[in-house]
DNA sequence: CGGACTGGGTTGCTTGACGCAACTCAGTGT
DNA sequence: ACACTGAGTTGCGTCAAGCAACCCAGTCCG
């Protein structure tokens, strides 16, 4: 785990990063965004080790941005949801994704898009939707696979069944 | 400099974090949107280690996220400037920043305020103007320094003449 | 003229986070 | 009886990060 301070840092970004700037953190976010719940979905699709994600996984709950929910007893499982405080790093990813669509274009466009459930409009980077113009959360867009997403068997059914 | 692929991530949130996702790069980019562009200015404001805030910029200007400038020469003395690329990061900054105000906040108050520099409103999560409703970019703001900033003398320079 | 200071780094050493593989443990399926 | 699943934990080695010291060119101070 990394030291969560910045030592001598007052600004917000800064305490923003102490907790979701780590390696993995906001691609778990991510994931659990898009409906990956369990912890062996989340290891297989990032390819995290097995012990770094339950540290983060841990961490991000110990931090109210995600919640662990039994979903069975006998033997316990569990899931990982998303708090408000968690859903509320939406305009965060979104930005991030948008930056990085525009600046390192996959060739086929992007693997991934963002669109608004209502509408189906596609979602700026600012999280608006630029078919009917609404100002839009977590809750109101939706991740499905882009023109650039890989033609592979597994990744596809693993990306369309979310 | 840690490993810059996430082995196997085809998506673009990914991709934007390999190259920002580092420690310390966000801090840097911040900083240097915020006017301090020299080596040692951004070593003592942001506390961090010489060779890695060397080996952070170096990378940033691979990525054409920073520009290196000289301003002098005998001896050579060097500026860092945002390019196009590194400027629309601001989006993602502020998200970050509205979500650390939110979640972390400080008993006084935001350390740091972004503005519109045009009308002086105060600017949404997702770079608004909440006065004149405008969509900002990097280069329609600022920051100025809030009312949770602490009231160390040098600090408050430091932050003023920005 | 000697010494300290500044800006922009580089070098060497140590610590600690990350990646990998193996193991655990309770229950289930064949 | 044996393998498999889900959710981790443990041990080990490596590589990146942090710290302090050093370098170098030029400038300022007395």
């Amino acid at each position: 785990m990394l030291r969560n301070d910045y030592p001598g840092q007052i600004c917000s970004i800064a305490r923003s990063l102490e907790v979701v700037g780590e390696r993995w953190s906001l691609l778990i976010v991510r994931d659990v965004m898009n409906g990956n719940r369990r912890f062996d979905e989340l290891q297989k699709g990032l390819g995290i080790a097995r012990n770094v994600l339950a540290a983060r996984l841990q961490r991000l709950v110990e931090e109210d941005i995600l919640e662990r929910r039994a979903y069975q007893q006998n033997p316990e499982r569990y899931e990982y949801f998303l708090t408000e405080k968690g859903l509320d790093l939406w305009p965060a990813l979104i930005a991030l994704l948008a930056w990085g669509d525009r600046y390192s274009p996959n060739p086929d466009g992007p693997p991934m898009l963002i669109v608004h459930k209502e509408c189906g409009g596609p979602v700026s980077d600012r999280g608006i939707c630029e078919r009917c113009g609404k100002l839009l959360h977590a809750r109101d867009a939706r991740a499905i696979p882009g023109p650039g997403l890989p033609a592979e068997p597994d990744l596809a059914v693993a990306a369309s069944d979310r």
